[in-house]
DNA sequence: GCGCGTTCTGTACGCGCGTACAGAACGCGC
DNA sequence: GCGCGTTCTGTACGCGCGTACAGAACGCGC
């Protein structure tokens, strides 16, 4: 009454069970009669058989497995990359297991006690203690390991961006185009990785401008919580020409909270965000944003997977790419006097 | 140079193979002098041998992972989702893999052939065609089964939400509170499942109480399609004054138009969105909406696949719940009246 | 010291597969 | 019909673990 076996199948179409194997295994060269192949598969189906992957596993030493470990919370970004991910692993004939990580490795300060997935090599996505963690258990851990994303450890191989130039860039755009008061919208808690390097972008071009630095403090990252924020400091004090957010969805709820006062997105204040997610272009005032290259990075990271699977002992691969600002009329007077100007 | 087995800590120990895999089992149970146990746990530190989960899965005949399988998007509902039942899971020592599923059963046209993670038991939440795949497959596939969400099949085990009944509830409260002309803003296309029992009690409510039904069509899931269908469609034809929108992203769209078209919500036009987002609370206009009972729906799921998985040939396990009416200011008038009133 | 119950440890096997190797079957030319 | 190369199939084992069962070691009372 269990599942059927290979065993069942072998007896079931009189031939052995390497036949069985050979029949269902797919590969084209592996000697087998046509008849022979017809008699396996006309049995398999008849018992409704299918391998027992974990079986298939242990014999041969891989599970065609890849795992993602990240965050999986409300960001249009994270599911570019989950989706982007999937299909590189399909055509590569993997499959992949995504795990929501951090809180995990949290409970089990251990790497591979965090996950019992059986996987053949782990891509870790803006964890940020995914990659210190791997190090340091690296020599009890065996999965080939690659971060990507915003965390980057001198370790691990890693593909990842360099947050702090394109921030430099889009806070210089909003210099260069005249602006001198510009306020910073990013968290009041949580996250200090990747917020730092925009952080300190931000710092630093202004220093180097002789302008002064304020900040927006929203609770969490939501559309919401930054449309609030971002209000009630506007009424709170006024002359504030410019905001530079954090992210794409604090940016979507500054656009929110500026309109709502009746003020003019690009207008009396400019609005640049990070990580180039659609909705920033679908806007009336289209906003001005750092594109992630979510597309390259994905691709690398598969690319040092691969390589390190096929030679665990290789050299450490590390890519920084960087990140593209897409120009468009909330910040940019040249894009707003196309029609919903937009210069990606 | 290879990764340490069971073998070598039990040679490195000077104890049996046995006795290395009771060692290491923590099961209290197993008599075991102090003494060996503390020179295999040494051992096995030592050696840095951790087991192997493949093994393990195919001796002890369970693998302790449950797969959850959804689609991963931009929602903060599905989010909430994740996070709950990772807990729940976690907390019976089983782990989670998550696949982003929809896509795969559609080039596989199979069910299990979609992932090869093993798994001991499976949760498919808001999947179209996971639910009736496995009710065709279910003779060949093993794994225990338990759908969640809106997609009912009367095959397979089911924890649902009764959608119908809750939007019943929704447009009923807008009628009842004086609204005329109540448009339903929905998708110009794709998710027909989850949107037919929210547009049939749209209809039906309205047919009830005599009045005309009015749509608006939103190109995609997000709050900036939403924005933008609803302004222009404010903009184009008066006397609309209340929005039954199918979820909270697009009432937080709907919510931004029309504050940016110069009117007030709960005003002029009544608002009332589903899922029961946090967003939607923390607006300066808190949004009615149809809580979905996260929690709840997790736990029954979790339970009735514990139940399954210990005897699979058990009865038909279903159960539908039903979300809860939030009412908030954007439509409700004793709401409007008390500060930010939240009746949750 | 001896007997007996209890606690501990080792031997042996099974989980379901992939695959190396050996040998059987086949085809072909002479 | 025979020899030889090629194609096909079966035997046998290993992957790394859990665990049943047997037997060894131990402790205790007499």
């Amino acid at each position: 009454m269990s599942r059927p076996t290979r065993t069942d199948v072998a007896r079931y179409a009189r031939v052995s069970e390497a036949t069985v194997s050979r029949a269902l295994s797919g590969r084209v060269d592996l000697a087998i009669t046509k008849d022979t192949r017809a008699r396996v598969l006309a049995a398999a189906e008849a018992l409704g058989y299918r391998p027992n992957p974990t079986a298939q596993a242990l014999a041969a030493g891989r599970t065609q497995i890849i795992g993602l470990w990240m965050c999986l919370d409300y960001s249009r970004y994270r599911a570019q990359v989950v989706d982007r991910m999937q299909r590189l692993l399909r055509q590569s004939d993997y499959c992949m297991a995504i795990t929501d990580i951090e809180e995990e490795i949290g409970q089990h300060h251990s790497f591979t006690r965090a996950s019992r997935v059986p996987v053949d090599g782990l891509i870790a996505f803006d964890t940020p203690t995914a990659g210190s963690i791997f190090a340091r258990d690296s020599r009890t851990e065996h999965p080939c390991f690659v971060s990507m994303g915003a965390y980057w450890d001198p370790h691990t191989h890693f593909v990842g961006v360099d947050l702090y130039a394109g921030a430099v860039e889009a806070v210089e755009h909003l210099v260069s185009t005249g602006r001198k008061r510009i306020a910073f919208l990013h968290l009041a808690a949580q996250d200090p990785g990747s917020a730092k390097a925009r952080y300190d972008a931000y710092c630093d071009v202004l220093q180097q401008a002789g302008l002064e630095t304020q900040f927006i403090l929203a609770p969490a990252i939501s559309v919401a919580d930054a449309h609030r924020s971002v209000r009630e400091y506007l009424q709170a004090r006024s002359g504030v020409d410019a905001i530079f957010c954090l992210n794409d969805d604090l940016a979507l709820g500054a656009h929110q909270a500026i309109t709502a006062l009746g003020m003019q997105v690009g207008g009396e204040i400019a609005l640049v965000g990070c990580d180039g997610i659609e909705e920033t272009e679908l806007l009336p005032c289209p906003i001005t944003t750092l594109r992630q290259p979510v597309e390259e990075m994905c691709r690398l990271a598969w690319q040092f997977l691969q390589t390190c699977m096929e030679d665990p002992s290789g050299p450490l691969q590390q890519r920084i790419l960087k990140p593209r600002l897409i120009l468009r009329a909330s910040s940019d007077p040249a894009s707003a006097r196309q029609k919903g100007g937009d210069a990606s």
